[in-house]
DNA sequence: ACAACGTATATTGTCAACAATACCTGAGTC
DNA sequence: GACTCAGGTATTGTTGACAATATACGTTGT
């Protein structure tokens, strides 16, 4: 996950990445007021680390603190599980865009190696499963690095990624469509690779904006109440 | 600067207040590897909360830490900063589009006030400077938080426009052109008025896209090389 | 019986000492 | 003279104990 493996791993460190994973996989529970000391002895760890760890996970808005009461994992309602899509939208087809201007040959090719092996998956009916959650996720990540733009690639691998992905966990959302999404992350890596911003854009915010409306859709038929 | 004023007001919570203001503000420089200690004295803490604040800051990108080796205050770019304005283009169109969906009517006629005493303050000559910074900053985040998108505000209020103010205080950047936003900001408070989403999306990322020529414009004459 | 208050407890916030590590300085060698 | 390597030092990371506060419970008064 970081970037250049800063040699050594603090124990703030270590406990960040439990706890984001934890809250991310649903381990630990929307709503729940969870102490500190449960969570040292769950995660091996001393305090010190741990509150910093606490930190920055509320700075990421993963969960909120209230002074002497204690921390609890954000609640999230399926309304802002859509909120979130509509950023996504902008933010990803800023992205698209300008992965198409400046991601290199050699990422490109790679990008479209993926998605072989993602169609490969889908073909094979085995894995569906592992496409929609990593391979989705695999493929908007090289093209929020590609972007080249630092903080747009932070926003979104550092922030929106982890609360999509919290939700996905939770309700096993995203189903459906898979050669649909493949259809249209094909369309998006023509348009990069032929260095067409604007087309990029517009494919990905049209990808982003199905899946949210497929979403809304499931909410609507009562699916997807939280 | 918090929203509901948390009664107590942690040590951690000051010492970040502390940080980001003096970052912000250009009194910790960027680049400068400054130790806890010297953090410590300087704002009267204890090295506890002010790690804490530290993981916070780092989390939002506004610093860098290697384990064992200290903290420095992110170095930034003048091209980077022209990357945080195509952000801002985005997030901030989806936020005056939303933002004309949700605005109560109340909220609105702040808004226009706003703007009022802005022109007042123009039109005296006097006061430029406080338009440019803190009333600028004051539109902005009335239509973020108008748009009711939780996240996008908090990404746009917490991490983004911190970065920009940095940059304006370091480098007195958006100068020029009030008169002009000022009428920009007019267009677009009327386009919400209307409840045209589709037309105050384009307004405002118009008006952004001109402050950010007007950067690069700078860039050009060599005025902005950071 | 219900409400309000005060106390008790458990949990969080804070602090200061201890341990580990990166950087710097100096000597030694090529 | 320049480079390498080793040790010292100062700074960071970590730990455990102490202090402050919010919640919960029991008591008391109406």
């Amino acid at each position: 996950m970081s970037e250049l493996a800063s040699q050594t791993y603090t124990r703030a460190d270590e406990a960040f990445d439990c706890l984001q994973t934890a809250i991310v996989k649903g381990d630990l529970a929307p709503g729940d007021k969870i102490g500190e000391l449960d969570l040292c002895s769950r995660f091996e760890l001393t305090r010190g680390p741990l509150r910093e760890a606490l930190g920055r996970l509320e700075s990421r808005g993963l969960l909120v603190r209230r002074p002497h009461a204690g921390v609890k994992v954000v609640s999230v309602s399926a309304s802002e599980l859509v909120e979130l899509y509509r950023i996504r939208e902008v933010m990803e087809g800023l992205a698209a865009r300008q992965a198409a201007e400046r991601m290199t040959d050699q990422e490109i090719a790679d990008l479209q190696a993926t998605l072989n092996t993602h169609e490969a998956m889908i073909d094979e009916a085995r894995g569906q499963a592992y496409y929609q959650a990593e391979g989705d996720y695999d493929f908007h990540h090289r093209i929020a690095t590609g972007s080249r733009n630092t903080k747009l690639a932070q926003m979104l691998l550092g922030d929106l990624y982890y609360m999509v992905r919290m939700y996905r966990y939770r309700l096993s959302t995203s189903a459906g469509r898979p050669h649909l999404a493949l259809g249209e992350h094909r369309r998006i890596v023509e348009a990069i690779a032929q260095r067409d911003g604007e087309l990029a854009e517009f494919l990905m915010k049209r990808h982003i904006n199905a899946a949210r409306k497929n979403i809304e859709k499931k909410i609507e038929e009562g699916l997807l109440t939280i």
